[in-house]
RNA sequence: CGCGGGAUGGAGCAGUCUGGUAGCUCGUCGGGCUCAUAACCCGAAGGUCGUAGGUUCAAAUCCUUCUCCCGCAA
């Protein structure tokens, strides 16, 4: 027989934590935001998660505030709440539901980086390690007990999209090696050392603002961790332009903001060394290297940046 | 009708206000120079200027329609 569960969760990175529990339980529930405008075209848009779930004929919940709607879940007998990325903060009521447990599946080895963006911050703050815990949940953020974990090295060559890929996997992985333990309870239970918690966050605005105050390496990170999703920027001669991808060489005599044009090559200055931008996507135009970018600007030595 | 940017040889752009021979930086191809080169020199090919219609002797350029791409805001 296997367990009842009600899903909850809404981004990509959940998808293959729900196929993982669609094949090894019986998910009688999927609880996503609700389906928002997106965009210029203000095109009615469905959660991935929604997508999957109503591809494989599950019912699909998405109360706007589940604080405050709590009946249907309730009303669903199951053994099991599991969430991922769901982003929204579930009340005593629902978590003390299930027969078994709600536990969570999140993308940091906790207690570091609890919150909403643990991916870009692993990156951006300059961990050289993140992973997967899969941890009982409780009312607070991220602080419930840790049931199992899972590691991965941070490469320089990795950004937000290849980490956030590569720990997804890892999730459902992990998620599906735990599940017995946890349904017939013969799992680990670990406290968490709230002395040692970080938190990751959510993105604004601020933080994609490129500070060429800052040093290089710090740099560097800030644009692999936003890349790429929302996207590092800088206001090159007045307009705003996404730097995609960027290499940083030291040099001791670098002024911060300066531009540096060598053949092919655009730096900007930062506090230790020149950040060489490599990919760049300027207002209103695609995506494109920067060599296309130098080909088609004029006078490019005059530019400021902000 | 939320605000704004864009569509011009293979790439990135200028030209549009002030209609009148299709331009720039690259790339490609051919040739030259060189021990050699992503460097340099010479030459060539390659564009119905996003779509449809209108104004005009004449439209990339002015007017209108539509399509597609992108940033912000939600």
């Amino acid at each position: 027989m296997k367990p009842k569960v009600i899903f909850m969760g809404t981004p990509d990175f959940a998808v293959p934590i729900l196929e993982t529990l669609i094949k090894l339980t019986d998910v009688v529930l999927v609880v996503t935001q609700p389906d928002k405008l997106v965009g210029r075209k203000k095109e009615l848009k469905f959660s991935p998660i929604k997508e999957l779930a109503l591809k494989n004929n599950i019912e699909v919940y998405q109360p706007t505030k589940i604080r405050n709607e709590m009946d249907k879940v309730l009303a669903t007998q199951a053994d099991l709440i599991v969430t991922c990325a769901y982003g929204q903060i579930l009340p005593k009521e629902i978590l003390d539901h299930p027969t078994i447990a709600s536990i969570n599946v999140h993308a940091s080895l906790l207690p570091d980086l609890r919150g909403g963006a643990p991916i870009h911050h692993a990156i951006i703050d300059g961990y050289d390690k993140t992973g997967i815990t899969i941890m009982y949940m409780d009312e607070k953020m991220d602080s419930g007990d840790i049931i199992s974990t899972a590691e991965t090295k941070i490469l320089d060559t990795d950004n937000v999209g290849t980490l956030h890929d590569r720990l997804s996997l890892m999730g459902s992985k992990l998620l599906e090696e735990t599940l017995p333990s946890i349904i017939n309870k013969t799992n680990n239970r670990i406290k968490q050392d709230d002395s040692k918690a970080t938190f990751a966050k959510v993105i604004t605005r601020d933080d994609e603002k490129i500070d060429f105050n800052k040093e290089g390496k710090k740099i560097i990170n800030q644009i692999r961790g936003l890349n790429p999703f929302p996207l590092s920027y800088a206001v090159i001669n007045g307009e705003e332009a996404k730097i995609i991808e960027a290499s940083f060489e030291e040099n001791i005599n670098a002024v911060p903001y300066k531009v540096y044009i060598e053949k092919k090559r655009f730096g900007i200055g930062a506090k230790d060394g020149i950040i060489y931008i490599e990919k760049i996507k300027p207002f209103g135009k695609k995506t494109m290297n920067i060599s296309d970018y130098l080909n088609g600007s004029q006078s490019v030595k005059d530019w400021s940046v902000k």
